[in-house]
RNA sequence: GGUCCCGUAGUUCAACGGAUAGAAUAGUAGUUUCCUAAACUAUAGAUAUGGGUUCGAUUCCCGUCGGGAUCACCA
């Protein structure tokens, strides 16, 4: 039983003991002492009062001398204004050391054959364009929550779906057949994702220029658009990729292998994949059959010109399209199709879909419709929807030549990390190769922490300049705790301190040696937290306390320079342990740690 | 207009309805004969506003003000 159970019944216990009446454990309001207080743990005395009915202090004393009899781990308490703080024998710390020093994986659960699988879609990109800031928050988000749920026992599979066909793809391709002059990837140094991306602007600046030029000869904006001859053209190449017209399809294909490539090169650079990549090219035409079936049984209807709807006025929602009078599929479509086939493919207990919070109203919606088709899992669906990415200077807008591409704020990242490092005099004596190695892990490590740090709910600032910072509450002082540690441990090794099998538990540990063992011994209710609310921010900011934590300690106390063979041994037991839980930590998060920095 | 989200130090972020609202940064003042100074120590600074519920409210409810999203035959 977990040390917070026994207590909580311990209470339990003491008010039927001493008050007569019987209270649920669980209902025992429980946490970890403050700081600044003396204690380990904190018993809330006021819901206790109507049971003591005697005042805070009191109530507070008779329960805490109780608890002192019943617990054998409990060795002392003290009351201040109606909390209980308990502390914990010496022995009990170091026995619960004892007990996490070798585990593997402490704190994560191992998934069976028999736990739930949770699906997880991530990151969808559209093909006509490269990553940018925005997509960087969503891919580290959904890698680093499908690890988060992974620890927590269940089956994951990763998925993203890619939005690669549309009219947006028909614009680039347009543009590169109209002003493309054979360019290609290899022949012009560009990467892929990139060059295509160059002609999607290309294409918008041209349909600029045109309908300013109708404007100018007197005709109003809208007209001008419904006039535009460019877009004309987009569209009629639409409609020859859905006939399949072999000349488009073979430019689409090429382009798109294209933008494939270098989006390879951008995951692989975040150090993000996938189990399985679903293209709408392939699911949107499930979706039509899908709202043509909920046609046939009633739920939809169709108009005058033949566009198919679903009326959700009932439910408290509008009208929603589902299919144009053309017969082609709209972005709603095309979910329900991918939805259906993810479901055929594998047996998914809970679907996860992180997306931006601007598609909350799209998900409600796609959550009934699914639910009215007949797919009991429908409504369970869970849209985790996370805020925007914003500038300093505001948003990011893709007109105005302000958006942060992902690409390079990597290699700015991996720059800086380079530069600091050679100023600090840091890695003297590394290879080359071994050095980049670890100026890319910092640099994705600051990058990283930076994003996931912050509540996913919450719209966040992102300012280049704060980003780039190693010192603070940062990936990078997280990791250098780390590499902190394993320089101890080298030394220790080489001086050839060994930790015993057992420690010795009579030990007198300072106040800062429990504070880290009362973070330890927490690490697995954190996971499970984060789990349950979603979310790595809360991760991560517990890794945070963990390494300040350590670094106070490790300037305040000796380690190897302890002469107390016992003593040292706890220390050096308890350093390990810390290591080993900011590497976990920091796994999912999805930041890797060095050995040495 | 309807629906939803948000408002905490100069700035970026924390705080299961619980104690004196924590950090980081920027500022100031310190710590290297000693396990990595990308560290540590000290110092100063904030809950938009008015009500309500509660023993207790940054947290829950209502109003006001401010910011954002969404309600597309765009994805």
């Amino acid at each position: 039983m977990k040390i917070e159970e026994k207590i909580k019944s311990a209470v339990a216990e003491s008010v039927s003991k001493l008050y007569g009446e019987e209270i649920k454990s669980e209902s025992v309001q429980l946490g970890l002492t403050r700081k600044d207080q003396k204690g380990d743990f904190t018993i809330v005395v006021f819901p206790l009062l109507r049971f003591s009915k005697k005042n805070p202090e009191v109530t507070g004393k008779e329960i805490g001398a109780y608890l002192i009899e019943a617990l054998p781990e409990a060795a002392e308490f003290n009351v201040i204004k109606g909390f209980l703080n308990i502390l914990l024998s010496h022995s009990y710390w170091i026995n619960s050391l004892d007990e996490v020093k070798g585990v593997e994986e402490f704190g994560f659960e191992k998934a069976t054959d028999d736990s739930p699988l949770t699906m997880i879609e991530y990151s969808s990109p559209n093909t006509n364009k490269p990553l940018h800031l925005g997509h960087i928050r969503n891919n580290l988000l959904g890698y680093s929550l499908s690890r988060i749920v992974e620890a927590n026992g269940e089956n994951v599979v990763k998925t993203n779906i890619v939005n690669d066909r549309g009219i947006h793809i028909c614009k680039s391709m347009l543009a590169w057949q109209k002003w493309g002059e054979g360019k290609t990837p290899e022949n012009s140094g560009r990467k892929g994702d990139h060059l295509v991306g160059d002609f999607y602007v290309k294409f918008d600046q041209e349909y600029k220029k045109e309908t300013a030029e109708l404007v100018a000869s007197g005709l109003t904006k809208e007209e001008a658009e419904a006039q535009s001859e460019l877009m004309e053209e987009a569209r009629e190449m639409l409609r020859k990729w859905e006939a399949k017209d072999s000349e488009v399809f073979s430019l689409w294909k090429m382009m798109n292998d294209w933008v494939y490539k270098g989006f390879d090169e951008s995951y692989k650079a975040l150090g993000v994949d996938f189990d399985k990549i679903y293209y709408e090219s392939e699911t949107f035409s499930v979706g039509k059959e899908e709202v043509l079936r909920g046609l046939d049984i009633g739920l939809f209807s169709r108009k005058e010109d033949s566009s198919v709807w679903a009326d959700l006025s009932k439910d408290g929602l509008d009208e929603k399209l589902l299919l144009r009078g053309d017969g082609t599929s709209v972005y709603m479509t095309q979910d329900i199709g991918t939805a259906k086939m993810r479901f055929n493919d594998y047996s998914i207990d809970k679907m996860v879909y992180v997306v931006g919070n601007e598609q909350i109203y799209h998900f409600k919606v796609l959550s009934l419709l699914l639910d009215k088709l007949g797919y009991k899992w429908g409504k369970d669906l869970i849209h985790f929807s996370y805020g925007m990415v914003e500038l300093p200077e505001g948003k990011m807008k893709s007109r105005e030549g302000t958006v942060v591409d992902a690409d390079d704020l990597i290699a700015e990242m991996i720059n800086t990390a380079r530069d600091m490092s050679k100023e600090l005099g840091k890695l003297e004596g590394y290879s080359v190769e071994d050095a980049e190695r670890v100026y890319y892990t910092i640099a994705l490590g600051a990058l990283k922490y930076f994003i996931l740090k912050v509540d996913p709910k919450k719209n966040m600032t992102f300012d280049p300049r704060e980003s780039i910072d190693f010192n603070g509450n940062t990936g990078p002082f997280i990791q250098y705790s780390y590499a902190r540690i394993q320089s101890v441990l080298r030394k220790a090794t080489d001086k050839g301190m060994l930790i015993p099998e057992k420690l010795d538990e009579n030990v007198e540990l300072t106040t800062k040696e429990i504070q880290l063992l009362s973070l330890i011994m927490n690490f697995p209710n954190i996971v499970s937290e984060a789990g349950k609310v979603y979310s790595p921010a809360v991760i991560a900011n517990y890794i945070y306390d963990l390494a300040k934590e350590f670094n106070q300690f490790y300037h305040e106390i000796p380690i190897v320079f302890e002469e107390n063979e016992a003593k040292r041994s706890v220390r050096l037991a308890l350093s390990g342990v810390v290591g080993d839980i900011i590497k976990q930590s920091m796994w999912l998060l999805g930041i890797d740690v060095p050995e040495r920095m």
